[in-house]
DNA sequence: TTAGTTATTGTATAAATAACAATATTTATT
DNA sequence: AATAAATATTGTTATTTATACAATAACTAA
């Protein structure tokens, strides 16, 4: 193995940005952290450095977003990559977005090495981050909202149960919209889930009931090709 | 502007590889170019070269587009990114993908550079192709499917004035379905198009209308976000 | 003029969507 | 224990959209 002849191609970097959402209250939240470093020293942005010659793109986002927040076992799945040679004020660095969905509460976060804080902002009250990070965390909760119509994907972000308007709730949330109670349970009819016999608890009015999605009989109904989600 | 400090972040390169979309004879095609050099000499291959360090992502996709195959002025629309360590067999190499959309018979095409042939191959008989190039096109094809759905695209790859059977044959190709005629005139019917009194000709029966895609009204439809374009 | 072929329109049915009303169940209060 | 308040849950109806299939119209070529 020997390396591409042109030295000019190697005067630049590459790096990756995590934008881990979250939900709470009712809200999307995504995952700042607080930046150490110069450059944009003290502003907030999305988790992401260098990646490593050898390093796979999904190991190294799963790496830099480890030694950032100590957050682990994610599932992160790749969004668009930005190339202005202006991005970067100290290089040429090309970046690729990733994101992930998690349950808040199920992951231990903890501000590490040049991340001085982290912190979770809902989606719709973001502040102005580091380099183009409104430009790419806007353009992935774009791809999420695409996503939320055509992959169950919105059972990462709930609780493992989940009330329906919960559920509900995070499609207003996301889509900036109230919709009818009556007919969001009827639209999602189709969609294989666990009804519990579980209720609320803690809650000062009658407890819904908690319900929990059902990936294997998902997995056979997509198999058997008679079945396509939709919101 | 200064170079970022370490030198083992640069022991790799970024390149770009356009995946063009052309339609004809009721098949959706796609560029391809015969490589004249190592690795993968005279493997069919999907164009794409280096990226220079000061240049942006979109242009150096023109850039290199032209140079194999003196393609220009195409719209370029970004896909998927790849970066596992070992896609490229001489050192690493991060590329993203791009896509355009164009009517083959209004470009002209031609093999430069170290292309040494190009031809159009229909996207259900792909063959082995250099690289990950398969993994690439496949999954470049399978964002353009969404994308015929969600966006009017279909008008880039249909001829400025085409007969309904003609996008109806686009959409069958593309999801390799059959569809019923009279269902496809019902499901088109909130989509703006100029109906003009020119018929086809040189057909050896009833010649059918043809129809414009009225980018105005569909912009105006879309303005008043009365409309959401769908299929 | 007629057969052949394809474009185009129509009808009837089923399924999905949307708006709104009604009922049921629980907690908190009196 | 009874009742009000709040929310969960189910029902009804009208409207729109999707699907299957039949019928008609328009054109070419012989």
């Amino acid at each position: 193995m020997y390396k591409i002849a042109f030295d000019d191609f190697f005067n630049y970097s590459f790096s990756l940005d995590s934008v881990i959402f979250g939900f709470r209250n009712g809200e999307i939240n995504v995952l700042l952290i607080k930046r150490a470093l110069e450059p944009f020293k003290n502003m907030w942005a999305i988790p992401g450095d260098l990646v490593y010659p050898d390093e796979d793109l999904s190991n190294a986002a799963e790496r830099i977003l480890f030694e950032l927040t100590k957050l682990n076992h994610v599932e992160l799945h790749q969004a668009q990559t930005f190339g202005n040679p202006k991005r970067h004020p100290q290089g040429r660095v090309i970046t690729s977005a990733y994101f992930a969905l998690i349950r808040i509460d199920e992951f231990h976060i903890e501000a590490s090495s040049w991340a001085e804080e982290v912190k979770w902002v809902p989606v719709h009250e973001i502040p102005e981050l580091a380099f183009d990070h409104n430009l790419i965390l806007n353009s992935t909760f774009e791809l999420l909202k695409q996503k939320l119509t055509h992959e169950p994907i919105c059972f990462d972000l709930l609780p493992k149960r989940f009330t329906l308007n919960e559920m509900q709730q995070l499609f207003e949330y996301a889509f900036g919209m109230e919709m009818d109670k009556a007919n969001f349970r009827k639209k999602i009819k189709p969609i294989p889930l666990i009804s519990h016999d579980e209720k609320q608890t803690n809650v000062k009015h009658r407890p819904a009931k908690l319900f929990s999605f059902n990936l294997e009989s998902y997995e056979a109904l997509i198999a058997s090709k008679s079945y396509q989600f939709k919101m």
